[in-house]
DNA sequence: AAAATTTGCGCAACCGTTTGTCCAGCTGTT
DNA sequence: AACAGCTGGACAAACGGTTGCGCAAATTTT
């Protein structure tokens, strides 16, 4: 046999209507038990399977959805795609995969991309330095569902699920504050990320809740390389004030930074201790693990996403009832070495 | 609008038949000039988008690429799919994703919804303990093209990409003799696992290189859990000859390994040293890197198994000119600290 | 100027499945 | 015996696009 059984072939065999295998194969009510049984003989005798492309054409649907994200290589992402991929497949839908590679204009291609392949709904997380968000606004018209994950755009009216990073935050100054650390370096990214605006948030409440002054210098937004993480780290150690704690952005950062002051012959976790926020696996085997970690759970953000999104998608919710998940990150203090 | 402009609309407005559009959409050369400007003025004002289910169901072809692999939070994987994401997009093709979780069930059942589903072609990284094969000879018969990846089954006729563990093992086990080394454990994996055997293999002909014995009992096959591990290590550390240094399946079990043997009070590289195969990113962020690392790219793995697929697709190579390309690995040595 | 080609477009079938509607025959009621 | 109500299945349209073929008009060839 060249090409697969259809449900035609299996008609003419029988001599009946296409119509009644097709409900036949779906024990439509309406077809005697005698047919049916004979259908769904053959069907299996033949090894028949639904061509799928045709019923995705006829129904309009694909039961497929699509994510787009900034890097896979991120453990971070692909943790949540784990998560994704997994609560997916519990209701038979499919992942369809994209990175943007932070860069607005594959990102924009992408998202037109799995339009085209008539995706049911998508998920996102912002590449790094997406400011516009036309690519998504047009989906509103193709009633195509998104809904953004940690990196989420500044717009009115969308769902989405993300961490509050200013929680966590609030617990790693307040714990570095009950420590005696009184001059604490931030390593943050770029100010127009709303994460970074709630680390720093976080950081003036905890300063705040024990009446201290927060002290902006203290503060670097820097934009996440390498280079920019070891002259955030050179700025801070030039600092008048002596820094004996930092909290880094995220786990890349802060080795980037760990580096930079082992190599100025900076004792870590002695003369400077170290915060940061979880990206990485295995930081237990890390060489100098930050001393705590705000840990984000993206797995579950994945998983809860994709909770929204199916539920969108079977009419449990509204499209309009804009669901804004916050998971609220939680310091998550290394066990002594 | 509530739905998307069709070639039927295009054609009506303009008093044409559908071929006519769909023909002056694609310019063909039989469409007149005028006509053939008409038709694509009025698309895009209208922003007509072809519908590609349609044209999926049509062609039956959909530009989508499937790959099953066992799990997308291992470094190895996710970095082998931003390769095979990347290779894929360059050619216009989409990426369906789905773990097996190392499950042999699932695996099938995820073939399954992918040939179901109609994905152009397969690109499959064994679950640990799949053993048989016959969701994958299934694929023939549909004439879905697979290459496999790195974890490769044993069977005949297939396409597949791998890196030969064997050349990077020989490396790793003679610097170790060369260093001094005469004892050196290894911590394998399952014995059915072709990966397995050529650590086997590598250490055998590096040990004969040098003229040595070959001791099997200093080769553990372990199932690589944690549990496996450290029991693996357990064994080698109550050998009756006292073993230098440790070749480990791969960065997980090496820290576990690691771990272990801390422990029990040994010094890391003082006592015993070890050698490994990089699965982790940063090792050079760990506490006790690995002396040396058998690199094993995976982004040229995913990449260089996409573009044998691709060249499947595209009938640039014959199905049965059946592909079996070896990467070589490399031993990675630790830069001194 | 007649014949041969080329140009430009329409007609209709087709891909595989679902689903609304219609119809024939049987059963049962009065 | 006539009529209504079921039962079980057939018919055909529809989803949106592609493509082989046919045919008239325009153009070129001899």
């Amino acid at each position: 046999m060249p090409n697969p059984p259809t449900i035609k072939e299996i008609a003419k065999r029988l001599n009946l209507a296409t119509s009644t295998v097709s409900r036949a194969l779906h024990n439509h009510p309406r077809i005697g038990l005698k047919t049916r049984m004979q259908v769904q003989a053959l069907a299996r005798e033949l090894q028949y399977e639904p061509n799928q492309t045709a019923i995705f054409f006829q129904q309009k649907k694909t039961f497929t959805l699509g994510i787009v994200l900034p890097e896979l290589s991120e453990a971070f992402f692909s943790a949540a795609i784990s998560g994704i991929e997994d609560t997916a497949n519990k209701s038979n839908y499919m992942v369809l995969l994209g990175q943007s590679h932070d860069d607005t204009a594959r990102e924009q291609k992408i998202v037109e991309i799995m339009k085209n392949h008539r995706v049911d709904g998508l998920l996102v997380s912002l590449a790094k330095n997406t400011v516009q968000y036309a690519h998504f606004e047009m989906l509103r018209k193709y009633n195509i569902p998104v809904v953004f994950f940690d990196r989420i755009p500044d717009m009115k009216d969308i769902h989405y699920v993300a961490s509050n990073m200013e929680s966590g935050t609030v617990q790693a100054v307040s714990l570095l504050l009950q420590q005696g650390h009184r001059v604490i370096g931030m390593i943050n990214g770029p100010e127009k990320l709303i994460a970074s605006r709630q680390r720093t948030t976080g950081y003036q409440k905890a300063m705040q809740q024990q009446r201290l002054k927060y002290d902006a210098t203290l503060n670097i937004h820097s934009d996440l390389t390498k280079e920019g993480t070891r002259q955030a780290m050179q700025q801070l150690l030039s600092h008048k004030r002596k820094i004996t704690a930092v909290v880094a952005f995220n786990d890349y950062v802060s080795q980037d930074a760990v580096q930079y002051a082992a190599e100025r012959g900076i004792q870590i976790n002695k003369d400077i201790c170290f915060v940061s926020y979880a990206n990485l696996p295995l930081s237990s085997y890390m060489a100098y693990p930050p001393l705590a970690s705000v840990e984000q759970y993206p797995y579950l953000q994945g998983q809860k996403a994709t909770e929204i999104l199916l539920d969108l998608l079977s009419g449990k919710l509204a499209p309009d009832a804009y669901q804004q998940v916050i998971i609220d990150s939680r310091l998550v203090i290394a066990p002594k070495k």
